[in-house]
DNA sequence: CTGTTAGCGCCTTCAG
DNA sequence: CTGAAGGCGCTAACAG
């Protein structure tokens, strides 16, 4: 108890035993144990970050941003990769909740409402993160992709495309769909056909995926990725079949690379704000942790940004 | 107690008993507390991956090799950020020791023994990543920095090139040592005279010592970066300077990029197995955890590999 | 100012 | 086959 109090700086010690117990904490090398500080206090400063796949460079951030902002208020993250699996999702979540995880950051790999309503039923908060769970009142952090692919689609459209395909991800993943809804949008509205193919989020994804849609006649003048791991696949499949970009056929894609990491920007890309989102997730996370927000769920959208690199040009230039 | 029983699968239960306990459980949608369970068992079933920076692609898969072989064996994995700060790495160990993980998967962010006595004397079973911490004998899993920067360097000298710089690392790093101890070896070997430059390892680093080796006279013909963002940094450097690559300059780097972000190989590097880095040091730590690794301290070290690309040619080429 | 009691949820051990 | 006691390490509340 003594030593209690003087490790938390709590109560009344005389100046002479605290420093007795110091000099032997010092010696025997003594640490606290928070397991068991947790389970008294039931919180256990700890968070989950439940994302697809940290290789991604997207996530990549995201995370560094959940954990800078998390360490900086004392909280450890943990991190789970479920690849786009439900049932790795909903294993994950049941190991933290047992873990006693204070809260949740959450990449949702479908869109229905199990996993957000196994949270809830246990009383884990979380938020949820760059995608969207319809149809349920969630703390949400996300950017609008559908804005974000319209104007996408629309920088094409002024270059004169009309014929653009999507390479999209899963049709289950919200962001997924809303960008397919983004670009339906401004396509229709300049009168085009909407050419929509569905595959992974992955680089093997955006491959086949563009392999299908340039078989198709006539040829589609331009793609658009719906993230950067099928951006690079798709060029892949354009190399492949002899096409240049962006004389033969454009290129755009959602997600930008970190300039840290890449030699030449080249695609013109809806950028999303990772890190920021990472932020921003977590300390809404917090906040409700400490109680501060406790009025009812939000959802933060963050703008993406156009960045217009070489990768598009007019039709046939 | 027979909820426990029925839990765990552990003595005598009637099957009646059993069904009402399960029947139970799922109506009140309980979840055993593991922090109970670690309490009393001092198993976290948690171990901790402290690294300098989760956004380098080559952190990023090993993280990736850590979590996957980790959570195949029950294991979740927490992360850190140390930014190379030995006070941001001392401070994670002590709330991870605090926090009881079983383990940690060390990337130090200097080659004092500091940390690693700090675990060792509270018990605590680690494995050193990426980094060599000399002259103690710890579990270590790393690649051949020296080795490889003999190859590069030697694949330079092969291509005819003298007078080569390395932007190397902080010269604290046993990495960035090595690099230039490897490089020095060929280099000498060939009567060459070494130029090293010490920095760090981002890719405003690569860039400031691009710049800086760049103003000799008479000019290298080639760089050798430590890293692949320094890489980054220093390409940016040569554009600006108006020099090209490889005609002007030759450019080899160590890591690659992963080929799923990377649209155009370009980079002549040294790559190292990053995803069977993480694999095989968290093996060898949930060996050691298990007791089934219970001798002395054993070194991993695997192999790089040259991948000749298009920044490195002969001189005035 | 310091120490004792009790309980967080779990499971080993021992009674019933 | 099921339940009670006790302790993992911590601290609030209360005694001394």
């Amino acid at each position: 108890m003594t030593v209690s109090r003087v490790i938390n700086n709590s109560g009344y010690i005389s100046q002479e035993t605290r420093e007795r117990v110091e000099l032997a904490i010092a010696e025997l090398g003594y640490v606290p144990n928070a397991l068991a500080r947790s389970l008294r206090f039931k919180q256990t400063k700890t968070i989950a970050l439940v994302l697809t796949d940290i290789t991604n460079p997207f996530f990549t951030t995201v995370a560094r941003g959940v954990e800078d902002t998390a360490s900086e208020q004392g909280f450890s993250v943990m991190f789970c990769n479920t690849d786009e699996s439900q049932d790795e999702e909903a294993e994950y979540l049941n190991v933290l909740v047992q873990k006693q995880v204070d809260g949740v950051l959450l990449v949702p790999a479908v869109s229905s409402s199990e996993s957000v309503t196994f949270l809830r039923e246990r009383g884990v908060p979380f938020v949820v993160l760059d995608r969207r769970i319809p149809e349920v009142p969630v703390d949400t952090v996300r950017c609008d992709s559908e804005l974000g692919a319209y104007q996408l689609t629309q920088h094409l459209l002024d270059l004169g495309h009309r014929r653009i395909a999507v390479l999209s991800g899963p049709a289950a993943v919200t962001t997924a769909a809303d960008r397919v809804k983004g670009y339906c949008g401004a396509l229709e509205a300049a009168g085009g056909t909407p050419l929509v193919v569905y595959g992974t989020f992955t680089q093997e994804g955006g491959y086949r995926m563009a392999q299908q849609v340039l078989s198709a006649a006539p040829r589609p003048t331009a793609l658009f990725a719906a993230n950067n791991f099928i951006a690079i696949g798709a060029l892949r499949a354009l190399r492949e079949a002899g096409l240049r970009v962006p004389e033969d056929v454009s290129v755009v894609a959602f997600d930008d690379l970190p300039a840290a990491i890449v030699i030449n920007p080249f695609f013109t890309v809806a950028s999303q704000p990772a890190y920021e989102m990472g932020q921003r997730a977590t300390a809404l996370l917090l906040d409700r942790l400490n109680g501060k927000e406790t009025f009812q769920a939000q959802e933060i959208i963050l703008p993406t940004q156009l960045i217009v690199r070489e990768s598009s040009a007019p039709p046939g230039s």
